[in-house]
RNA sequence: GGCGCGUUGGCCGAGGAGUUAGGCAAGGGUCUGCAAAACCCUGUACACGAGUGCGAAUCUCGUACGCGCCUCCA
């Protein structure tokens, strides 16, 4: 299994360290608002790695945490944090947005039915472990304390710049948001930050070093280090974690284990709306519930995910999102050629049934080409549609169904089969016909049509689909 | 200011030095009692300029436009 890796920029092969597992962790949401389509869009490819790793063989052991606290607006903000903030927005307090929001985060996942991962830990469970983190970094000297927290010195770690490459002389510190003019260096980064002085906060916590709440980027080093060890397989997260959450992690973690952080960075690239990308002060952020709204099945967009490669900028448009519906449902009518009264399934076609999974994954575990994978199973449905074939073959036609399903997330198995009553409206039409009753049999065939089925007739018999 | 990425037919999107991407939409046709679906056919695309090649959409340089990052970001 070949997979893009950021740290060499090179396509590798998958060497896990003690396989069959693999160590799998990805950045999570911050749970202070709905996530929006380009949120979706990084986790269902990151669904696609996963089902990819297990229909390979390998056991990934998936860890995603869930960001409940930290992450300020910016330095100057005197310590108000997007929960804070969200918090004051909703009058609620910052644990009851918190707790909102990944519930709602959780709910998504299930829709689009990505991969539940092994857990889901919360920043806030894990405080004493970033505590101690820290604390290991302070006894080898890589921290400061200034006046409003705990800073990580950058110029400790040498390497720092190396992973997203970067050139520090040249970068403009605080080019979009204010910095602390206290700290050493411009790309020095908080570890703990204070609770402003007769303030108090929803979220504060005892330390060292005084009260307050945890860095924007200690989070994902404690709990990785917690859940899997020093050096992960597989560190995935969106492309904008590069330079800063990534780059101060490796920074960290390395710098307190002595290890390397990840074996392989992978990195999913943002998703466009009109051309621009989506940030909250833009409003532009489309929900799930946005698309539920307009009866497009949620099926539509994974697959509209999927036609994109991760590695790319990709866009999102209504449009693209009504073709990926048309597209589910020619993939959801091959689903249910199974349940036909008629004979479907022949041995015309050109390809072994079985042999459809195990094709789609070879061309999967090639660095995610999910756009290609689609394109197969494009033509494998329309083969399969123009071909009839066996009934003795409805079980491997069901075997091949569950293959799919597992690399591609898609529930074809599920598709359930029509009700018995509109069974016989459908035997009823097809006596009409054979009458030439067409009165009759064009009555029953838009009485179906009203309940979403649509039918074809074919010289050999009436085929259904779902419209 | 620095760094990076992109520009493919009506739309979305792969590919990537010589051979059809695919999907959606569109037009024509076959089939059909009529439909629908399916099937067949059609469009001959790669921002612009120059360069290197027998040959460039594909490599190089430049130009234009767009996008992103430079401690909020998936």
């Amino acid at each position: 299994m070949r997979l893009y890796n950021t740290l060499s920029r090179k396509i590798e092969e998958l060497k896990p360290q003690s396989p069959p597992q693999v160590k799998v962790y990805t950045c999570g949401p911050t749970v202070y608002d709905y996530a929006h389509v380009g949120h979706w869009f990084n986790y269902v490819r990151m669904d696609s790695l996963i089902r990819t790793l297990k229909a390979n063989g390998y056991s990934p052991t998936w860890i995603m945490n869930i960001t409940d606290v930290g992450h300020l607006t910016s330095d100057s903000d005197e310590g108000e944090d997007k929960l804070q903030k969200g918090a004051r927005r909703e009058g609620k307090s910052a644990w009851d947005i918190a707790e909102f929001y990944t519930r709602d985060f959780i709910d998504g996942m299930r829709l689009l039915n990505i991969t539940e991962p092994n857990k889901m830990p919360k920043a806030t469970d894990h405080i004493s472990e970033q505590i101690d983190l820290i604390k290991i970094l302070e006894q080898d000297g890589f921290i400061y304390v200034i006046d409003d927290g705990v800073y990580f010195d950058t110029s400790k770690f040498p390497d720092y710049s190396k992973f997203a490459r970067l050139d520090l002389d040249e970068q403009l510190p605080g080019a979009r948001v204010s910095f602390n003019p206290s700290k050493r260096n411009g790309s020095d980064f908080a570890l703990w930050k204070f609770t402003p002085t007769g303030q108090q906060r929803d979220m504060e916590w005892d330390s060292p070093w005084g009260k307050g709440f945890p860095g924007w980027h200690i989070e994902c080093s404690a709990m990785s280090l917690k859940y899997l060890g020093e050096t992960l397989d597989i560190h995935t997260g969106g492309i904008d974690h590069v330079p800063v959450h990534h780059t101060n992690e490796i920074a960290q973690s390395q710098s307190a284990t002595g290890k390397p952080l990840s074996r392989l960075w992978l990195h999913s690239n943002h998703v466009t709306i009109d051309g621009i990308k989506i940030s909250k002060s833009l409003e532009n952020g489309i929900r799930l519930q946005d698309i539920a709204d307009k009866k497009i099945p949620l099926e539509a967009l994974r697959l509209h995910i999927m036609e994109s490669h991760y590695r790319n900028q990709s866009k999102f448009t209504w449009q693209s999102l009504q073709a990926a519906q048309n597209r589910w449902q020619d993939l959801r009518a091959m689903a249910v050629l199974r349940w036909q009264p008629r004979a479907i399934i022949s041995d015309a076609a050109t390809f072994a049934l079985e042999d459809i999974p195990k094709q789609l994954l070879r061309i999967m575990s090639n660095d995610l080409d999910t756009p290609q994978a689609l394109r197969f199973l494009s033509t494998v449905s329309n083969q399969i549609l123009s071909v009839l074939i066996e009934k003795g073959k409805v079980k491997q036609y069901e075997i091949m169904l569950k293959g799919i399903d597992e690399i591609m997330g898609f529930n074809l198995l599920q598709q359930p089969d029509i009700t018995d009553s509109q069974k016989k409206l459908l035997a009823d039409h097809e006596v009409a016909r054979s009458e030439q009753k067409w009165e009759i049999s064009d009555k029953l065939r838009d009485k179906l049509f009203n309940q979403k089925i649509g039918l074809r007739d074919t010289p050999q018999g009436t085929i259904w689909f779902r419209l």
